[in-house]
RNA sequence: AGGGAAGUAGCUCAAUCGGCAGAGCAGGCGCCUUUGGAGCGCAAGGUUAAAGGUUCGAGUCCUUUCUUCCCUGCCA
C-alpha cells in the first residue's frame, strides 16, 4: 500500500539534503524507540509510520529498539504488547530488534573514556543539592564542590558506583559542560544513576543505568542511524545529543524533531492513559474506547485505516490538534472496501406481513460487498414475520422523513415492497407490531411496473434470525480537547455514555459462525467488529464506527433552524 | 542572564531555495443510488500573526514586534 509513496515534508528535505551533500553516503536508516513502560498508541502509531515509511521511502533500514534504560519502570509485558502492536501495524523490522540494555557495557567504556579525557565526574550531591546547584531558567547554575576531582579519582570512584559501591542517591556520573548554559540540559548533565532494581534483560548485572541522553545518540550511532527522528521536545536535548557524540568520536546520526500527534476527544499522555485504567474508566488498556493500538484493534480498526490517517496527517513542527473525525474517516473508507454487509436489527419492531403465506420460507439472495464483486452473495431467509428497526417506521412521519409510515410503501431490502396497513399498539400506547402487506411482483426490490418507493429497510426474519449482543461504543469524551482545561480534571468530561450494551439484537443466521476479529457492515447503521469475548453460545459485536447519517444530520439541523428564525424575526424592521 | 521552537483556509498539510497562495478533511449546495451508505459534481472558504525594508516581483530574504508551545527528573 505504501508502493510508489513519495511524501514530501520538512523530514524528507533534510535526507535530500544529506544525500545530496554526501554526509551519510545516501543512506537512510532509521529506528523506533519506544520505553517499555506502557501500550502503544495512535500517537505512536503516526512515530511508526514515520520512521519506517521514510526508511521504505528511501530504500533503507527501520529498526526497532527498546529504549530500556530505566528498569525501575519497564516490563516484559509491555516489551510484548509493543511487539504485537508493531506486527499488526503490518511492519517488519526484520533481525534487527535491539535494546538499549544491549549496548550496557559498550556505553559504560564510552563513559569511562569521557572521565578519561577529564569531561566526566563523580558527583556525590543529593538529588535537592543538584538541583538547587543547577540554577533555574533565567539564572546560571554553580559548579559542583565535586567537578574538579582528579581522573583518577573519578575512575576509581565511577568503577566504586558500578560495582555497588555506593547506595540509590549518593552519587552520580555527570558530564563536565556548562554550569552557565542557557539549555539547561548542558549544565552537567546526569549520565549515570544509581537504580536499586532488576531489569528485565540484564536482571542485576547493573547497579548503574545511563540516562535517556547518555544512551540513545550512542545507541543510535552503534546501530548506525543515520536519521533519528524524535518529538519536538527532545529540540533541547540535540545539542547534548551532540556533545556526547562529539566528545566520544563516534558515527554521528542527525537528530530530527517532528510534532507529535494530538488527536481530539481523547487523551494520549501515558500518564492518563494509567488513571483510566487503573481508575475504572475503561476495562483496561485493550478496551475498545482507549486510543491505545489495542484498543482500536478490539475496537475494529484496520491496520490499513491507521496507516492511511497517518499518510494523511503528515508531519511538521506545528503543534495541532487533528480531529478525530479525520482517523473516522479513514477508517470508514477502509471497510467500506473491505468489510461484508449484513442485516441486523439493534432496536427492533415487529413486522407481520399479512397477506404472506404462514409457513412459507423464502432465501433471498443478499450481496455480499457491493464494493467488491469477489466477496459473492448469501441467502437470507424471508418469512411471514420480520424484526425491522423501530427508528424506520414513524406513525406521523415528519417531512423529509423517507421511511416506513401508515399507508406508506418501502422496499425490504433484497426482498420485497410492502406497505403498512395497521399499527398495533399496547395498553399504554406504545407500538409492538406492525401489520403490512407486500407485493410478490416485486420480488427482488423491483416492481415490474416500474413504480418506485423513497426508501430501503433492512430487516432480519423473526424466526431465523440469531440473537446476539451489541457494544455501543461513543467517543469516551464529551469535549474536544478534555486535557487543556485548566481549572477541570479530563475526567470530568467522560462522556457518561460511551459504551451502552444491548442485549439482545437480532442479526441474520448467515454471522453464526463469524469469528472473534470479523468485521461487518450492519447496512444501514454502522460497522462491527465480533468481539473477544464472544463465545460459541453468544456473539458479541462492538461497534466500530457508524456509517454517516443524512438523516440524522438534518433532523439536528432542523433543530437549530427555528431557533435561527427565531432570532431573525426578532430583529426590527 | 535565560535557552529552544512554531505561526499559510475551521482542521491537517502544500507552494519546484524570490515568480498567478493550492489540496485533503470538515462545513454548504447539488447529482446519483435496491444502504438517507458508497460514489460523482459545484460553490464557498486567505490582509500567509503584524509592521517596516530589499526587489520589477516577497508566504519565501532582512529588521523589529506580537502570539503560542517546550525546557529548572538521579523519567523517556
Amino acid at each position: 500500500m505504501t508502493e510508489g509513496k513519495n511524501n514530501r515534508n520538512f523530514i524528507t528535505e533534510i535526507i535530500d539534503d544529506h544525500n545530496e551533500n554526501g554526509r551519510f553516503q545516501g543512506k537512510v536508516h532509521t529506528r523506533f524507540p519506544p520505553e517499555p513502560n506502557g501500550y502503544l498508541h495512535i500517537g505512536h502509531a503516526k512515530s511508526i509510520c514515520l520512521n519506517f515509511g521514510i526508511a521504505e521511502q528511501y530504500g533503507g533500514l527501520c529498526n526497532l529498539r527498546f529504549d530500556d534504560t530505566n528498569p525501575a519502570k519497564e516490563e516484559q509485558e509491555y516489551i510484548d504488547a509493543i511487539t504485537e502492536d508493531l506486527r499488526w501495524l503490518g511492519y517488519d523490522w526484520g533481525e534487527r530488534l535491539y535494546f538499549a540494555s544491549d549496548y550496557f557495557d559498550e556505553l559504560y567504556e564510552m563513559a569511562v573514556e569521557l572521565i578519561r579525557i577529564g569531561r566526566a565526574y563523580v558527583d556525590e550531591l543529593n538529588t535537592d543539592e543538584i538541583r538547587e546547584y543547577r540554577g533555574t531558567l533565567t539564572e546560571p547554575g554553580r559548579e559542583s564542590p565535586y567537578r574538579h576531582r582528579s581522573i583518577e579519582e573519578n575512575l576509581a570512584l565511577f568503577e566504586k558506583m558500578r560495582a555497588g559501591g555506593f547506595k540509590e542517591g549518593e552519587a552520580v556520573l555527570r558530564a563536565k559542560i556548562d554550569m552557565t548554559h542557557g539549555n539547561i540540559n548542558m549544565r552537567d548533565p546526569v549520565m549515570y544513576r544509581i537504580l536499586d532494581a532488576a531489569h528485565p534483560r540484564t536482571g542485576d548485572k547493573w547497579k548503574i543505568y545511563p540516562m535517556y541522553d547518555f544512551a540513545h545518540g550512542q545507541s543510535d550511532s552503534i546501530e548506525g542511524i543515520t536519521h533519528s527522528i524524535c518529538t519536538l521536545e527532545y529540540e533541547d536535548h540535540r545539542p547534548l545529543y551532540d556533545w556526547y557524540l562529539d566528545n566520544i568520536e563516534i558515527f554521528h546520526p542527525q537528530q530530527i524533531e517532528f510534532a507529535r500527534l494530538n488527536l481530539s476527544h481523547t487523551v494520549l499522555s501515558k500518564r492518563k492513559l494509567i488513571r483510566l485504567v487503573r481508575e475504572g474508566q475503561v476495562r483496561g488498556w485493550d478496551d475498545p474506547r482507549m486510543p491505545t493500538i489495542s484498543g482500536l484493534r478490539r475496537r475494529g480498526y484496520t491496520p490499513e485505516a491507521i496507516r492511511e490517517f497517518c499518510e494523511d496527517i503528515g508531519v511538521g513542527k506545528v503543534k495541532g490538534v487533528v480531529a478525530l473525525h479525520k482517523l473516522e474517516y479513514h477508517l470508514r473508507q477502509h471497510l467500506n472496501k473491505t468489510a461484508d454487509r449484513v442485516m441486523a436489527v439493534i432496536n427492533p419492531l415487529k413486522v407481520v406481513i399479512e397477506n404472506y403465506p404462514d409457513d412459507r420460507v423464502e432465501k433471498m439472495e443478499a450481496v455480499n460487498n457491493p464494493e467488491d464483486e469477489t466477496a459473492g452473495t448469501r441467502s437470507v431467509p424471508f418469512s411471514k414475520v420480520l424484526y425491522i428497526e423501530r427508528d424506520d417506521f414513524m406513525e406521523e412521519p415528519p417531512r423529509k422523513f423517507f421511511r416506513l409510515a401508515p399507508g406508506r410503501e418501502v422496499r425490504l431490502r433484497y426482498a420485497y415492497f410492502i406497505t403498512c396497513t395497521d399499527v398495533i399498539k399496547d395498553a399504554t400506547g406504545e407500538i409492538v407490531e406492525l401489520r403490512c402487506r407486500y407485493d410478490p411482483a416485486t420480488r427482488g426490490g423491483s416492481a415490474p411496473d416500474g413504480r418506485r418507493v423513497k426508501s430501503t429497510l433492512h430487516w432480519v426474519s423473526a424466526p431465523h434470525a440469531i440473537q446476539a449482543e451489541a457494544r455501543l461504543y461513543d467517543s469516551l469524551f464529551t469535549v474536544e480537547h478534555p486535557d487543556s482545561d485548566r481549572d477541570r480534571d479530563f475526567t470530568d468530561f467522560i462522556n457518561p455514555d460511551s459504551l451502552r450494551v444491548v442485549d439482545p439484537i437480532y442479526v441474520e443466521p448467515h454471522l453464526r459462525n463469524a469469528q472473534a476479529g470479523d468485521r461487518f457492515q450492519f447496512e444501514r447503521l454502522a460497522y462491527f467488529v465480533v468481539d473477544q469475548d464472544s463465545t460459541a453460545e453468544k456473539l458479541v459485536f462492538n461497534r466500530t464506527v457508524t456509517l454517516r447519517d443524512q438523516w440524522r444530520k438534518a433532523q439536528k439541523k432542523a433543530r437549530r433552524a427555528p431557533r435561527k428564525r427565531r432570532r431573525k424575526s426578532a430583529k426590527p424592521r
